[in-house]
DNA sequence: ATAAAAAAATACTAATTAGTATGTTTTTAT
DNA sequence: ATAAAAACATACTAATTAGTATTTTTTTAT
């Protein structure tokens, strides 16, 4: 293979294995050899490629966890001037949640699983876990305005606290989620969001 | 001092330690000498009165965690029978995170924190963790119950629902706070509540 | 073809840390 | 007063693991 698509690929493989392993095991509890016995290299690569266990953790956030809130949350936000405001939000804190597979029910959210880990203690994931989670809330109020302006979202609505409510419970729940083995607490979140979205909406 | 005595307070000491340490640095990257050198004890000291860490981390979670949640938001909800729910609800999810202190306000829930670090991993914290937010919830629905049976609450509202998403809500927003420096977050995610308590009270 | 550079493997170092073994001090029961 | 037991301290072991140094293999440029 070509010597520079082979270097990218093997960072890739490397990248999506440290991932897969943080969001199981946690940061602080994985170790480099177990991640490259998954890659099947050797821990000589790892360093090849990377810096240090510090390293990893921030192009992880930065090429993987990031592009997952981006593409699951974000873009879904992002086409929303043809749409009806409410039933995206619907779409997006309920329908999707739905469609997570067993894995990501049971593990949680990989952003705020670090959040809660590491958020305190690392400025570098701090600025980068709080980067995500503010485009996340500008992206939302600027849809939640856009309903407002279009009549579909009652004008008491202060969408900069419903942005952070919508986000600060699907990650709470998320989180909760975890320590269960079924999926009851997902569907009394399902309820209760529906309920409150159909409270905002305009009649 | 006599000695039941002397073992009993040596043993609260470490108890509070564990706790304080595991709160700010999480379970995981607390080490059992660094807990013994708060205590200006050795780790002789320790292992005389405990059997290893994972003993530890299920004591506090018993002695201390749990004792703080119920102080803090079960005890709250049980004298409900003279009380306006709604009203009930804002004071414990409002007014309650306003009088907490810095650290709290950094730091996130001690629960939560453990929720997220080994909720996945540790099946007797697991238990533990689960058996807590599954009394407050409990506590919770016989709050929203009684509210709606004395038409404080509207019909409408599903309490077991409404009570996840309060739980779930709060711990999410006290978990996202960490990576923030100020209180934006909380200040938002008070006004949503608040906006959403008003939204199912009966008019 | 071959020298240089990149990729990857192997062997090693150094630090951390859970837990144990053993010794010393303090308290208690007689 | 003293033997036993509890409380605590000190010294040690063994395992883990981040990171480095060195060597081998593969790729690239000439």
């Amino acid at each position: 293979m070509k010597q520079s698509l082979k270097s990218k690929s093997t960072q890739d493989l490397i990248l999506n294995k440290s991932f897969e392993m943080f969001y199981s095991n946690g940061f602080k509890s994985t170790n480099i050899p177990d991640i490259m016995r998954k890659t099947s290299l050797s821990k000589g690569a790892f360093y090849h490629h990377f810096k240090n266990k510090h390293e990893i953790g921030i192009k992880v956030i930065e090429n993987i966890i990031t592009k997952r809130i981006q593409d699951g949350f974000i873009v879904p936000l992002e086409d929303y001037k043809n749409k009806n405001i409410p039933e995206l939000l619907l779409y997006i804190f309920t329908e999707r949640i739905k469609k997570f597979s067993e894995k990501e029910k049971e593990l949680g959210c990989p952003a705020n699983n670090l959040i809660n880990e590491i958020g305190c203690s690392d400025s570098e994931f701090r600025i980068l876990l709080r980067n995500l989670i503010d485009s996340w809330q500008i992206a939302l109020v600027k849809v939640l305005e856009f309903g407002k302006a279009k009549n579909q979202i009652h004008s008491n609505v202060n969408c900069s606290a419903l942005a952070t409510c919508l986000i600060g419970s699907f990650e709470g729940i998320r989180g909760i989620r975890k320590i269960y083995d079924n999926n009851q607490i997902f569907d009394n979140y399902i309820i209760g969001i529906t309920h409150y979205i159909n409270a905002i909406k305009k009649k």
